[in-house]
DNA sequence: CAGGTTCGTAAGTCAAGACTAACGGTAAGC
DNA sequence: GCTTACCGTTAGTCTTGACTTACGAACCTG
């Protein structure tokens, strides 16, 4: 658990860059290389291999050496571990709205 | 769209904080005031004031006076919203994933 | 083997933003 | 009315990290 609470934790940061955001977007339409992804990029490349790195240990892309070039693609486990805690906070912020509200409908009742 | 859009990148942007994230997960677990909150949290009062704003202007929290006392309460939108995006990237990557399967097993028959 | 790609890393600069202290403003209590 | 809570904002400091340039490693190609 404390290791999936780490990994969502450095996902969350990961992605909390508009640079690494941008380049997360574009390897989910399909795998690229560095060089390409830095050409289409708005910084330099080694640029793109720092986020890129940061991407990877956050568990968000997986790197794959291919000859010289190194293809990035997306790792599903990480938006999965994402999607995860944004589904637990969902949940629990839901069943306290609905305690609130039934507390409240309690009073209600009472009042009548 | 774009108000999605924009609404989605500060969304992500405001929980790259690890302290905003903090004070977001624990009003998931209910409405809390600003007092209660830095109460319980690593930094100041005016601290929590300001990521409360950050979070407020990402949509993801609301706020309501109580008296003197300003209850902070999380939105669903906001996370409708980056769970939204989420799920698209999920959606395109697979897709990718999908083709990219489908045509390496048409061209690599004999291969492998 | 020499030359040209492709990419990661190191060093250094610099701006964004996270934080605290101090102040002002509003609501409840005496 | 006066004081006491509770909160937001401002001003200013300081750390974090995003960025570029320069360099070197690994790889293919001729």
């Amino acid at each position: 658990m404390a290791a999936v609470s780490r990994r969502a934790r450095d996902a969350f940061e990961a992605l909390g860059d508009p640079t690494r955001r941008s380049l997360f977007e574009r390897l989910a339409a399909g795998p690229m290389a560095v060089g390409d992804l830095a050409a289409g990029a708005a910084v330099s490349r080694p640029a793109v291999s720092q986020h890129l790195k940061v991407l990877e240990e956050a568990q968000l892309v997986t790197k794959t050496a291919v000859g010289a070039r190194h293809i990035y693609r997306i790792d599903p486990r990480g938006i999965g571990a994402v999607r995860d805690k944004l589904d637990a906070w969902h949940g629990t912020a839901m069943a306290a709205f609905q305690a609130f509200a039934d507390a409240e409908h309690e009073k209600d009742e009472v009042l009548k």
